[in-house]
Order: C-alpha cells, then structure tokens, then sequence
DNA sequence: TGTACATCAGTGAACGCGCGTTCACTGATGTAC
DNA sequence: TGTACATCAGTGAACGCGCGTTCACTGATGTAC
C-alpha cells in the first residue's frame, strides 16, 4: 500500500489530505498529529519537518479549505455570468452546498480552534480572497444597476453573514431533523422572506 | 475560602458556574472535569454524582445558556411592547448581544462540540424555548399588520438565521478588526442593507 | 428523645489513554569540485 | 564520471502531561420505630 521510500516526496501535502479526510471521518476535536502521520506511514515526528506545530497544520488546513471555498463558489458563479442577481444568489447557493458537503472542514475554518487567524497571513489572505468573489460579484451587479448603490464590501458582509447563518444552522440540524438539506431552496426561500415577508421594508 | 462540609450542598450549580467561567476565562477547549472539581474544592471524582459524564456537563451548560439567552431577549423585547416591530428588531439585537456578552458560552451553545442536542431533552427544550420568543414577536407583529403575512416559524427561521451569522461573524473579529462591536448598529445596518440595498426586493 | 439503618454525596487511589513535543540519530539527495 | 560533503527529511525512543472514568471506601443525613 504505502511504498517504502525513506523520503516521502510531499509528505507536507500528504497530510493535509489525510488531514481533511480525518476530520471528515472522526470529527474535528479527534484531529491529531500522531493519528495523521500513522496514517501517512511515517513517524509522527516527522510532521515537524513541515509544520512547527500542530496549530500550524490547522491553520494550513483552514487556508487549503478557503481556497477551495473560492474556486468553488468562483465556478458556480461563473456560469451565470450574464446574470449578475443570478450571480449573486448562485454566490449563497454555493456557499450553503461548500459547507454542507465540508461540514467539518467548514466547521473549522470558522472554528473557534484557538487558531488566531492573523497570526497566519496565508489563512487570512485566503479567507479575504473567498469573500472577494461575493464583493465582486456585488460590484458587477451594482454597475449592471440589479443592485442598490452602497458600500459593496458592507453589503457583501450582510449578504455574507445571512447565509453564513443558513449554513451555520443547516449543519446542525438546527433547520430539518435529520433532513436533508437543498441548499438552493433555503437560500431563494430566505431571499423571499426577507424581502418580502416583512413589511418593514415598505416603509 | 472554602467551608468545609462534607456535603457541598449543592455541587451540581456549583459546577455549572464554575464550568461557565473557566470557559470565560480558559477557553471551550480546556474545559475539564477535573478543572472544575480543583475550582470547586471537591475530588474530581464527585462531579460523578451529579453528571453521568462530562458531555452530560455540557449539555446542561448549553441549556443553562439557552435559558439565560431566553430571559436576557424576553426583557429586553418586554420593553417595548408598544411596537412589535421595534420588538422584532430588539430580539435581534439582543442575540447579538448576548453572543458578545458571553462568547465562549455562545460558541459552546451552537457548538460542534460532539453533543448530539437531541440526546438532551432539556437542553433541546430550552433552545426551542428561546427560539419561541422570536416567534411570539413575529406573531404579535403580523397581527399588528406590521409584518407581512407567511408561516411565522419560517420568518422567525430566516431573522435567526440572518442575525446568528452576523453574531458568529462578530465572534471572530471578522467584521472589524479586533474592535469593538456595537449590536445595534449592526443589526439595524444590516437590516436597511438587505432591505433597501438590493433591488431584488423591488421587483 | 434516642437509636438503627438505608441512602446518598464525597474521597482518593488507580487505570489507561493518546496526545504534543523534543532529541540525538540516520538515511537519502544533490551539488561543488 | 567520481567523490566529499552539506543539507535536509525521516526515525524511534522518551518526556511529561492532564484527561475521563472506575472502584471500593467513608462520612453525613434523615427517617422509621
């Protein structure tokens, strides 16, 4: 199964992979060094070789899942590109699905784990470029005039935070018992309710 | 500092208190059994009377939370009680608030933290209960005719939603960097962005 | 009012565990000459 | 093309740790008679 070279080629890539695959299978707080190099066939000390320490890997690991979050929602939203309010739904829609099917992985990337995001500049450039895409897509509709004027980035962070909410409750079971979960109809439900259901936004 | 009986009295509230501030004070992680046994001038093995386990302990600190969550919204919504919408905008208001106020508390509460809330029929009571009172809101409001018509636990769903991400996003010092959050202006921000921001809702 | 006894809260020692991290080391790799 | 050597990735043993949980126990409490 494992080839019995004494270096391992890329041993630093190797383990963010069974990292992430660790955290899907045995939850996040079982998430350990030890049990990811024995997974790796290779000495759990050797990991120091490619991260000082273990809050480094989760960083790493949080950085790896925001990059994947953006070419996720980038490709989702790419192909509607004549449709900027399209656009910016597809954006919610791709968020809500990226969490549901990287429950854990999402989880930590927005996880308390100690980690102090600015203490590690990739993560944070990381996490800075997946929200780029919603800004972006935000800009593009505003000059299309489908979206209001405002500060792009401030109704980015409140379209953000709305379905960061969504996904936050879908992943606990907070929304169906045990349901499955359509991340398309919760998203353009909740846009309707919004917008619609309250009349506040009549006056 | 400590009296000593043999009999604490009532170590189980004891516990949970003293396990509300260590998580204050040490962070969700650290939070153990045997730390709060130390705190509380007791064998550690005597937290066995009164939680069959620690995610027993857990549990019962989530639902501890809930209630306390419940009250502090129920006040506060209390005092306006001439304006079902101000009383819609206070519940949100409120939960951020609280969030800030007791960050630790709220990320166990909403936290991955492996407990299975259905297993915790208190625990799962108390969120219900506290969830109820955005309900009640949305219901005196629709009857006031000041909130739209629609399914009021589906609008109370989506307002949760909404305002549970921006209280998440706050935690984590997302949304201004490491400063100081003021909920009001949050909410009601956010709530003239969605509303006002985007044309969607006008058409 | 006094005593026997069941009940239950707390003790302290012990078990087993897996963890993160460090250390002196060894084996492989590639580069300078 | 061959060799010496610096570099660096991996080894494996060890350290120390605090944890959750169990166990046979002991001390306090309250109730029945």
């Amino acid at each position: 199964m494992m080839e019995e070279r004494y270096h391992h080629g890329d041993l630093r890539q190797a383990l963010l992979t069974l990292a992430k695959q660790q955290l899907t299978s045995q939850g996040i707080e079982s998430l350990s060094l030890r049990a990811i190099s024995r997974e790796a066939g290779v000495s759990h000390a050797a990991a120091y070789r490619h991260f000082p320490n273990k809050e480094a890997l989760v960083a790493a690991l949080a950085c790896a899942g925001f990059e994947q979050l953006q070419i996720f929602v980038a490709e989702e939203v790419a192909q509607y590109s004549e449709d900027p309010t399209e656009q910016f739904f597809q954006c919610g829609i791709a968020y809500v699905t990226f969490a549901i099917n990287n429950a854990t992985l999402f989880r930590l990337m927005f996880g308390v784990s100690g980690v102090d995001r600015l203490q590690y500049p990739a993560t944070h450039a990381a996490a800075q470029a997946s929200f780029g895409v919603l800004v972006g897509t935000i800009e593009r509709g505003q000059v299309a005039g489908l979206i209001g004027s405002g500060e792009p980035r401030q109704l980015a962070f409140t379209a953000w935070a709305a379905v960061h909410g969504l996904a936050t409750l879908a992943l606990q079971d907070q929304i169906t018992p045990q349901g499955t979960i359509d991340p398309e109809r919760l998203v353009r439900n909740s846009a309707k309710l919004l917008w619609h259901g309250l009349k506040y936004g009549q006056i």
